[in-house]
DNA sequence: GTATGAGGGTTATCCGGTTCAGAGAGGGAG
DNA sequence: CTCCCTCTCTGAACCGGATAACCCTCATAC
């Protein structure tokens, strides 16, 4: 049960493998005659394209790859990463392009992935995601010279492409409407220091605030934990603040928890936003207003530009659109203590 | 700036290809000193066998596949995947496999990327997810004969290798509980009907019930809006129900919160229990009692299993733990209302 | 002195598809 | 009738590595 070749089209059809090779190519060179009769033949015998014969004569590898450095509880709890996925196999998908996923523990391993992968010619291109300040894989991914498409921040993404949105814009306008509502004293519950896009929100919420409310960051490792920690910390100091907006959902339903459990009704004593909206949000009570984006698209528009990354084009940084903000019973008037 | 092959080295050393090839391979047919010698070049210039010449030798292309059929929006929420993958790629990451995924809408289209990856001589197993009654892609994958192994109830994966864990036994486990804690009316909303596990489970919950208590099952597709609804139509039965069993996480939160909303009060007046332990779980008020699984190991298994099968030896059925109840806030003992 | 054999290489082929340089056949122009 | 060109198709080489088969040298055994 051998899988049929191109030779053995070329045998029934009576012609050379390189008539066959043009015809299922789509090149000229046979006649429309022999064409139909040898798509027929390869279509009878279920013929495919041997990946690893095409991949050998330097075409692509019709394959890009993607590597998650997270632990794995934390991958499981975001579902940034399966929707962002979803989007951009959406793309890969009608280019017959194939994802590779790999979940590594540290960037040093990272970076040895994509050697090998690269090295390999198992891939076209990749996409970096979870940029970090004087991220390592960026220098070694431009070492290496293959299409990249960071998904971050374009000033860290050095010479390679970027699609990124504007964490900045949805901080102040989270923090603006908090304001409105009366708030003067919030708070930010932050994911991981080091990751580019943390600080940018931290730098943006720290302007957004200053001079119109108090504000305080702390810092998480994402997880219901460390948020649920931060939460109870923050409501326990002296004069605690009537707003928090969390870095992602799970935690701000943790702190939801937390203030219940400590009396803290939400929304009359505390608001809660919570970053990246889910259907998590959503079922909870009270529903949480969260900061919405479409990270399908997101994951698709990455996907597009590798794409045309891999096909030669040269791509600009593209902005995505920024996360809005979706009012839900979670946030309300600040009431004075 | 081209990949450097074996023929660069073999130059360098001034020896054939093959004593490369031998070298390199850890093959006997060159002496120490020359494969040392070898070696030191290939590290030196940073060679790397491209796996697409070796895949054309008839080896194996050091690569597995795996298709999710379930929409972005239930991908994201539902941690098992990412945590199965997780589990998956460490045993993968050890042996130098890599992991192809896909995300597909249809069965059909499923079966299609199997053939095609098949065809193309990109894989060389792959994990079959989300079982079906008579499902039509075990058909298609035995037909293909490529290595697989059903992470799914052994009597319908047919002819293919499965991973399980008797979900029967967990739901036995939870209906016992629920009964000594004096519960007489049981509910369970389950996932989609069409899957395996869920009738598995639907069956074990009937079974588990005859005699000792009333029970009902509703049927949902995963998702917080469909887990609300069917709560709310339970809790607005005539007798309604004074626990239930949801089949996962997120419907759970998603049922609590309609209890909270019905001013049916967790645990005192109704008891809920989640499959599928998660941080979720332990972040909401009450912290859920669940059916708590080891997911990565679970995942870890299939891919040890799909290895062994790649390698030619044959594996029987494994039966992996069955989930444990881990009992929290969400349940206690029934008050006659 | 010759047969035997192991050690250390080499040459030739193959895997399946692509690509380049031609080779015949047929047709139109001069 | 010849020249040239186009159309259709073929042989051969190539991509990078694996492998079967064979070859040479030197040491050992008889």
């Amino acid at each position: 049960m051998k899988r049929p070749t191109i030779a053995d089209i070329a045998g029934r059809a009576g012609v050379s493998k390189v008539a066959v090779s043009y015809a299922l190519n789509g090149q000229p060179g046979v006649s429309d005659a022999t064409r139909a009769r040898i798509v027929a033949i390869a279509e009878e015998i279920g013929w495919r394209p041997n990946s690893a014969a095409r991949a050998l004569n330097g075409a692509r590898a019709n394959c890009v790859g993607l590597a998650l450095c997270r632990p794995a509880r934390i991958l499981g709890v975001e579902p940034f990463f399966m929707e962002l996925i979803s989007g951009i196999e959406g793309v890969l998908a009608n280019r017959s392009y194939a994802l590779l996923l790999q979940v590594v523990t540290s960037h040093e391993q990272e970076s040895e992935v994509y050697r090998r992968w690269w090295g390999e010619s198992r891939i076209d291109g990749v996409f970096l995601v979870d940029l970090h300040y004087s991220d390592s894989r960026v220098v070694e991914l431009e070492r290496l010279g293959m299409p990249v498409v960071v998904i971050g921040h374009p000033t860290e993404s050095g010479s390679l492409s970027a699609v990124w949105s504007d964490d900045g814009e949805a901080v102040r306008e989270t923090v603006g409407y908090l304001v409105a509502l009366g708030h003067r004293r919030v708070a930010r519950v932050a994911g991981l220091p080091e990751l580019v896009h943390t600080t940018v929100r931290d730098q943006a919420f720290e302007q957004a605030c200053e001079g119109v409310a108090e504000h305080v960051t702390v810092h998480t490792d994402y997880t219901g934990e460390e948020g649920a920690r931060a939460t109870r910390r923050l409501l326990s100091s002296p004069n605690r603040p009537t707003a928090i907006i969390y870095d992602n959902d799970i935690m701000a339903v943790a702190g939801m928890s937390v203030a219940q459990e400590m009396r803290v009704e939400v929304p009359r004593d505390l608001s809660i936003v919570a970053w990246d909206d889910s259907p998590l949000s959503q079922v909870v009570r009270p529903p949480l207003t969260a900061l919405t984006r479409d990270i399908p698209a997101y994951g698709a528009h990455a996907a597009q530009r590798l794409l045309a990354l891999i096909a030669g084009e040269t791509v600009p940084p593209y902005e995505d659109r920024a996360a809005v903000l979706t009012p839900r019973g979670s946030t309300g008037p600040a009431h004075s203590v």
